[in-house]
DNA sequence: CTGTGCCCTTTCGTTCGGAG
DNA sequence: CTCCGAACGAAAGGGCACAG
């Protein structure tokens, strides 16, 4: 979607906190440099947080003996010949062929023709917009069919072009266009962060939302208005206004297309109700998923946060917590159970009618 | 100018459900 | 049975905004 390349190394086999790991993260070209890789190369590796895999060290070239007694989480044996190379790094889109650019720690393909940041873009909208079962798969026979070339292509899908796809069959095009028609209708604040600009994500697309109401309002700030304008809003600054700016208009086509088949409502103004101004982290699992969980702290007014800090006001924990309970332990901060959270938030359900009062 | 904190984005393995 | 996709677990690097 950003056109990022982002690094994976394959590594032989080796067991971390109980699985079987052979793809580590390479997060991005920088790292591979910092780390100074090459292939063939012997790496120490952690898992962040018992979750993901990360080198922490290179510790040079291996040795055959490094590879011996090695299995696939499967249990076949793994046999590899040893070799040892640079790496080399690609001066040209692996997808597209075009030529990429270094931008900071990343490499990039700055091309929006390239189909795999089509196929991205198109794959972010649905996962932003929660559809279910449009993966990256599924996107990718669209593409290659010709069925689609854009985000607003979807939405002119029929059920026949869906079920004649390999592995897919009525049941599955009937939930797809379900899943599509769901989203019709959308909030300012969603079709800002759909559109997969880049550092544009839920939180600052629902700040130019509350900001602009309409799309109306933003398209003609686009067309006429001054960065100075956007620059006022709490949280930002200029960089991220030329970003927006750029985004919408570099899209102003797709945009158009997609406002011809969808709805975009007025942004509502805040949530606001037993939860205003407290932070909350969810880790474990719950009875509830926890998307319900967060829309329902969202909805009393409160605000959901992906890790653990000394401004955490409380951590919801369910069975199998992980290290963010004990982090939030050692910071004093309040646990507190699903229904613990669930008790806070009902005695001031009827928000509509205070909202109203307070008008 | 610098430090702090927040936001965005991405990563892998396991497990499970839905469909073909 | 096989494949796909989603839901989980959770951190970190980059980069910005902003306060000091």
């Amino acid at each position: 979607r950003t056109g990022a390349i982002t690094p994976v190394a394959r590594i032989a086999p080796q067991m971390v906190g109980g699985v079987t790991v052979e793809n580590v993260t390479l997060h991005n070209v920088g790292e591979v440099e910092r780390l100074g890789l090459k292939i063939g190369d012997k790496v120490t590796i952690t898992r962040r947080g018992d979750v993901i895999p990360k080198i922490i060290e290179n510790l040079g070239p291996a040795n055959q003996k490094d590879l011996e007694n090695r299995f696939h989480a499967n249990g076949d044996e793994f046999s590899i010949q040893l070799k040892q190379e640079q790496i080399i790094i690609p001066q040209l889109c692996p997808a597209c062929e075009r030529e990429l650019v270094i931008d900071g720690a990343f490499l990039r393909c700055i091309s929006l023709e390239c189909e795999a940041r089509t196929n991205r873009a198109i794959t972010y909208w649905c996962r932003s917009l929660e559809m279910d079962g449009i993966g990256e798969k599924l996107v990718e026979l669209l593409l290659d069919k010709g069925l689609i070339s854009s985000i607003a292509d979807l939405y002119s899908l029929e059920h026949h072009q869906i079920s004649s796809l390999e592995r897919m069959g009525d049941k599955s095009a009937n939930n797809v266009i379900e899943e599509l028609n769901k989203t019709k209708n959308l909030s300012l604040s969603k079709f800002l962060h759909a559109l997969g600009m880049e550092r544009i994500g839920p939180e600052v697309a629902s700040v130019f939302a509350q900001h602009f109401i309409t799309m109306e309002a933003i398209l003609k700030w686009v067309d006429s208005g001054e960065i100075e304008q956007v620059t006022q809003i709490d949280g930002i600054g200029e960089k991220v206004a030329e970003i927006f700016k750029l985004g919408i208009q570099k899209r102003r086509q797709s945009i158009d297309d997609l406002m011809e088949l969808i709805g975009i409502n007025d942004e509502d103004s805040k949530h606001s109700g037993s939860l205003d101004n407290q932070t909350f982290c969810i880790t474990g699992s719950h009875s509830r998923g926890r998307k319900e969980i967060a829309l329902a702290i969202k909805n009393a007014g409160g605000k959901v946060v992906g890790s653990v800090s000394k401004n955490l006001d409380y951590l919801v924990a369910g069975e199998k917590a992980g290290s963010k309970l004990i982090t939030a332990e050692g910071l004093g901060i309040t646990i507190m159970t699903e229904t613990e959270l669930f008790e806070k938030i009902k005695p001031q359900k009827s928000s509509t009618s205070k909202t109203l009062f307070e008008f």
